[in-house]
RNA sequence: GGGCGGGUGGUGGAAUGGCAGACACGAGGGACUUAAAAUCCCUUGAGUUUUAAAGCUCGUGAGGGUUCGACUCCCUCCCCGCCCA
């Protein structure tokens, strides 16, 4: 019998579908397990590298339902996107057919890696039936003022005429043109995601089953930091120009003050003066720069001077109100307080454009003068012409300068965050139009929820002309005010994708419903998901939006939990010559070649056995034949021997009956269970599991099967027999959830009911676990000298004589005399002598 | 520049204070075969002593420390990757 993986593969494909392995039972009693892989963005053709993702999703379900969960393992399309337009700029299909298609092929390509979902509840989230709960929740956000429109800069490419997603503007040059991006200012839509920075931030500490690595760069991203509000006053006016600063501290050594290029105070200062050129040339410039160019610590620090002063409200102090490159201003107020001997950017700016150095913090032990600094100290240190603060530990006077600032109003404590609102207006065709309307009369008002979904037009011009695809559909934009039916405009700006997928997991509970957004009382029951599984590159948005999102629908009462995912793994990525998998780099491993050559269970194994799950791995195409080695000879040892482990009669195993190669098999058989459970349990440590399985099949091979003998009543054969069947029973069994159909086939094949999945895990027998004897290497001075064979349970006293006794330990013990004898119970000896 | 990972044979990796290199790939040798493929068996970190059996020395990015004992813990430094600036 010949293990022909692609006839067993279908077959049993098809045996899961028909018989709903997958369907998840709503009236189940048993526990709940929600199992969630990312859903992909439909792109096309899938290549081993995103296989990682499904397979492990894949063989966590499995492993939940074996253990008697009541396992959800849903799958749906991430299906708006920037890809499917793009396409169809360059004269390809249009993005709902290429959509469908791509779709009809992953969906294929997942069936043939055995990967098993509840299809019922597959979700798209570009259908009519998925982006009305979308737009339902723009309104609901509209409603509770965390939707607001207002003017931002976005990215601008100049050839293609069109706006840009930060992720299309690749080191400041578009993706697809390579053109510089401008910024141009743009009203907008938001989503008011700043107002939950800090319960983001805190509710971190909840997530004790996320990788710290993910909380640590929500953690940054979102960047808490604690400082103070100060007012300084427009000199020779009462305006008042507030900036934050973390160095409360540094307070008297502000020698000027400088202004991010965007502040809106600069036109107003300027205007009418001299400066009034050179200060509107330098923006011009300065704005035209991107991020990463103006924050660059080894960038030029630029500025001009506004010809204005501002007065340090502690001291009374003219400073000079610069412009300044290195002022942003999303940081703080757009205001920086510039404090040169103690901020390294202050200080370079000083240097260039002379500007005065105060120290008002010395070290310890050591004395700075500005005069001869080479660079601003940053460290803790002293007070000194700070006033009454002269002589206190910085540190230990920052809370008492806020304390003196509140007590005089010249400011206040303040925590600033660098999460902005989420920007969610895209320039765009395919994705969700939002669903609002511009009145002449009424101004901007929502559509009504019973006139949902506002349904995205198929027929476009999709050359991008700087405005929406939309914007020129005439039938789309005229429609008629929801207050007053006047006739009025519809806004043309589609949701960005993120939105899509902020939600997705509470819709596959009921994805049919067309009467609400999803079942309250279902969704109460099965979120939050126990296992996320995903790539790390959604470390922080799409987890941060989908956070965000479950916040606001508990606030407005729509769910009673704070958090969507409990348990988080982020799996590694699989590289193959040192870099991701692209088509443009041509590195792509094709699956499908691969399950035709060595089947679906093979690059299953391999997958799984590449390295540990969470880290990267790279791809070697030989590395697939060991896998395949492995499976053909499980196949061939179990096919070998199947009408005996049918027929033969079963009893139950007696240690005390076993001899030494059967004894072992039963030892080796009870300690690998032990292992794999502990592996997969130990954050799915596939690889060490498979090792175990593969030192269990080693030792099955060479084990001499008491087959025939067993037949007849000779009972310590029989007793062999029924071990080695208990070895074989075992291995299909803890193998089913990584390589599922060859495990189905094999139980079938040993005369077992269908399907292994109903199987319960296995568990061990502790007392099978130890063996009789044991090895213990003996070490004289730290290096290993010697090995003894003793009983498992000898005495640190026997152990110690039979160590002195040994004629090689002897040798080396000569002329030396023992410092200390230390035994480490069942695991080595080391004599300490001199 | 900051944060987080990581650095172990020719390769993927194993070992979280106790025999470094499990398991697998590759390589070398052998068996079977007209031959090849497949399969099976043996060898495989480096160096070195010995006719051999069997040993010895070195070895987990570099250097230092703690410890009877360090891939593992601590300090300093170097390199690679990712994220943020």
């Amino acid at each position: 019998m010949e293990y022909k993986f692609n006839e067993i593969e279908p077959k049993w494909q098809s045996v899961w579908d028909k018989s709903g392995l997958f369907r998840m039972d709503e009236n189940s009693d048993k526990e709940k397990f929600y199992c969630l892989v990312m859903f992909p963005y439909p792109s096309g053709t899938l290549h081993v590298g995103h296989g990682r993702n499904y397979i492990i999703g894949d063989v966590v379900a499995r492993y939940k339902i074996m253990k008697g969960y009541n396992v959800l393992s849903p799958i749906g399309w991430d299906a708006f996107g920037l890809p499917a337009e793009n396409a169809a700029i360059k004269g390809g299909q249009h993005p709902s057919l290429s959509t469908k298609n791509n779709i009809a092929i992953m969906r294929e390509q997942l069936n043939r890696w055995g990967v098993g979902y509840d299809w019922d509840r597959e979700v798209t989230s570009c259908n009519e039936d998925y982006y009305k709960w979308t737009q339902w929740i723009f309104l609901q956000l509209y409603e509770n003022d965390l939707a607001y429109r207002k003017k931002a800069p976005v990215n601008w490419c100049p050839s293609c005429a069109t706006v840009l997603a930060n992720e299309q503007v690749v080191d400041d040059v578009c993706e697809r043109c390579d053109t510089n991006v401008v910024q141009r200012d743009l009203e907008q839509w938001f989503f008011r995601i700043s107002k939950y920075s800090e319960i983001l931030l805190d509710d971190l500490k909840s997530l004790d089953e996320w990788p710290d690595k993910v909380k640590t760069m929500q953690a940054n991203w979102i960047g808490r930091s604690e400082g103070a509000t100060i007012n300084f006053t427009l000199e020779g006016t009462d305006k008042i120009v507030k900036c934050f600063t973390t160095r409360s501290d540094t307070i008297y050594g502000v020698t000027y003050m400088s202004l991010a290029p965007e502040h809106p105070l600069i036109k107003e200062l300027v205007t009418g003066t001299d400066y009034e050129t050179p200060v509107q040339d330098f923006i011009d410039r300065i704005i035209k720069q991107s991020r990463i160019e103006r924050t660059d610590e080894g960038t030029e620090k630029e500025g001009i001077f506004t010809g204005k002063y501002v007065i340090n409200p502690v001291n009374g102090e003219k400073c000079p109100l610069w412009v300044a490159n290195y002022a942003l201003m999303e940081y703080g107020t757009g205001a920086v307080m510039a404090v040169p001997a103690h901020d390294q950017r202050d200080f370079e700016f000083a240097k260039k454009y002379n500007l005065p150095i105060k120290v008002v913090i010395q070290p310890q032990d050591s004395s700075i003068d500005p005069e001869v600094m080479k660079e601003a100290y940053v460290d803790d240190g002293i007070q000194v012409n700070s006033g009454e603060f002269d002589g206190l530990n910085n540190r230990a006077a920052i809370p008492k300068f806020i304390e003196f600032f509140k007590e005089k109003e010249i400011g206040d404590g303040s925590i600033n965050y660098r999460l902005r609102d989420w920007l969610i207006s895209r320039q765009r065709y395919w994705g969700a139009p939002i669903p609002m309307v511009y009145c002449k009369k009424c101004g901007i008002v929502p559509v009504k929820e019973d006139s949902l979904p506002v349904v995205l037009p198929e027929h476009v011009e999709f050359k991008p002309r700087g405005k929406s695809p939309l914007a020129e559909i005439d039938e789309f934009v005229n429609t008629s005010c929801p207050v007053c039916g006047d006739p009025a405009e519809r806004e043309t700006d589609t949701m960005d994708t993120f939105v899509d997928s902020s939600w997705y997991y509470l819709r596959y509970l009921s994805p049919n419903d067309d009467k609400s957004i999803f079942d309250k009382e279902i969704v109460n029951k099965w979120l939050p998901v126990d296992q996320y599984i995903g790539g790390i590159e959604h470390a922080i948005l799409h987890l941060l939006y989908s956070r965000f999102i479950t916040k606001v629908f508990k606030d407005i009462g729509l769910i009673e939990f704070n958090e969507p995912f409990k348990n988080l793994f982020t799996q590694g990525m699989i590289v193959k010559d040192g870099n991701k998998m692209s088509k443009s780099k041509g590195n792509v491993v094709s699956p499908d070649e691969l399950i035709e050559k060595y089947g679906a269970d093979t690059q299953r194994l391999y997958t799984l056995f590449i390295s540990p799950p969470q880290r990267d791995a790279e791809w070697n195409d030989r590395g697939v034949i060991g896998s395949s080695r492995f499976l053909k000879r499980l196949w061939l040892l179990v096919v070998s021997h199947k009408d005996a482990i049918k027929s033969i009669e079963r009893c139950s195993i007696d240690l005390e009956k076993l001899d030494g190669a059967s004894k072992e098999l039963y030892r080796k058989t009870n300690v690998t269970i032990k292992k794999v459970t502990e592996d997969i349990e130990r954050s799915w440590h596939f690889n060490t599991a498979i090792a175990a399985i593969m030192e269990l099949l080693n030792v099955a091979e060479s084990f001499a099967v008491p087959v025939s003998s067993a037949k007849g009543d000779g009972c310590e054969d029989l007793q062999g027999f029924n071990v080695f069947r208990e070895c074989i029973e075992s291995m299909i069994v803890l193998l089913a959830p990584l390589v599922p159909h060859i495990c189905e086939e094999l139980w079938e094949v040993t005369g077992h009911n269908p399907t292994i999945f109903n199987e319960e895990w296995p568990t061990y027998n502790e007392n099978a676990i130890e063996a009789d004897e044991i090895e213990i290497p003996i070490q004289v001075n730290g290096k290993v000298r010697s090995r003894l064979t003793v009983p498992a349970d000898v005495s640190d006293e026997e152990l110690k004589s039979l160590t002195l006794e040994d004629i090689k330990i002897k040798e080396f013990l000569s002329g030396k005399e023992i410092k200390k004898f230390i035994v480490i119970q069942k695991k080595l000896v080391n004599i300490v002598a001199k």
